[in-house]
DNA sequence: TTGACTGTACCGTCCGGACGGTTTATGTGC
DNA sequence: GCACATAAACCGTCCGGACGGTACAGTCAA
């Protein structure tokens, strides 16, 4: 089943390359194509037009988040101990290739930005749940809001985190989250 | 001094409204010279070419950032408190005009992510030099992070934070970097 | 036979940029 | 106070290239 990556999934992994090496503006249909070995026409083939990729991009993006999250859940309900520091190590650990998830953002933010305003609520609803839940809701908004600093500006190329001891922050942040509950 | 802002600034306020509203993609010289009232030609006599419009745009939100820093320390100094605080604050509490300074960030990662190179490292260092003098230099970074997030969240239009008490969220991350330092 | 493509040609539109004007502001000499 | 010069600020138009999208004939494996 997870053998081979469809050629919808190939097409949208050149797109994010793509935005990610050139620019969200270079993201031309013909340049996708040319990433994933496909010709122009087979690109249109799989997605009508170029929202539809878009569209698409952003979909894959905000389900594969939401799935790590209720994976973390799952796995922490099964050890009988609280979500929150579960999930978090789940969205730090997040294997993305090369980190280019998310570059799905960039694109739609690019061509039209309220393609992102559904994937916006989804996302707002479940970190919304999530810091509910915390007993200190409003410490774990900000553990969210540092793991979105950590992503968004990875994906723009801000390097603040380079010249940082990435691990520890990284474990500092499951650490506050872990000590909420003591 | 300060009555009539350059046409220059008046362009770059356009371009960055544009962006806002319609996405980078939609940033266009004829779009921009629309919105600032000016015609394209006119907006070409300023900025010869786009990338220099574009680097423009960068520069002065580095600038302006950078700025307020420096400013928020020389006030911790004249006061005998210590900078961060007063840092933090500031920048929790820029008057960007509509939220909108930052766009800048993302027309020039469309159009060529390497163009925010140079500011990239720029904040970095600020930011490094600034956790570094914390109490708790982790601790530091990952209030920066969460800075980050709040501002990188907005531009995109991802809501995390529309729904939460923002105003809770700003207090508690001044009064974490307060703490610090008792 | 069908679905998944390839390849090429083509159209309409948009955009960056060059260019040649034209107006406006600022002196400067008298 | 005025004529004039000069440059800065700005306008309108045009061109070449790129891009999204269409169309369609052909390939090829299952």
């Amino acid at each position: 089943m997870s053998d081979k990556p469809t050629t919808k999934d190939t097409i949208l992994d050149a797109a994010e390359t793509v935005v990610a090496r050139d620019g969200s503006r270079h993201m031309t249909i013909e340049a996708v194509a040319a990433e994933a070995n496909i010709s122009k026409g087979g690109v249109l083939y799989h997605y009508p037009n170029k929202m539809a990729l878009l569209q698409a991009m952003v979909t894959r993006m905000v389900t594969a988040v939401r799935d790590d999250i209720h994976r973390a859940e799952r796995e922490a309900e099964a050890a009988g101990e609280p979500a929150l520091p579960h999930v978090i190590s789940a969205l730090l650990l997040r294997a993305d290739p090369q980190e280019l998830i998310g570059n799905a953002v960039l694109a739609a933010a690019a061509e039209q930005p309220q393609l992102l305003d559904a994937a916006g609520e989804i996302l707002a609803e479940e970190f919304q749940r999530l810091s509910d839940m915390a007993p200190d809701p409003v410490l774990g908004q900000i553990i969210f809001l540092a793991l979105d600093g950590i992503k968004l500006s990875t994906i723009l190329g801000l390097s603040h985190i380079k010249h940082v001891n990435a691990q520890a922050v990284n474990e500092r942040l499951v650490s506050m989250t872990r000590e909420m509950y003591q």
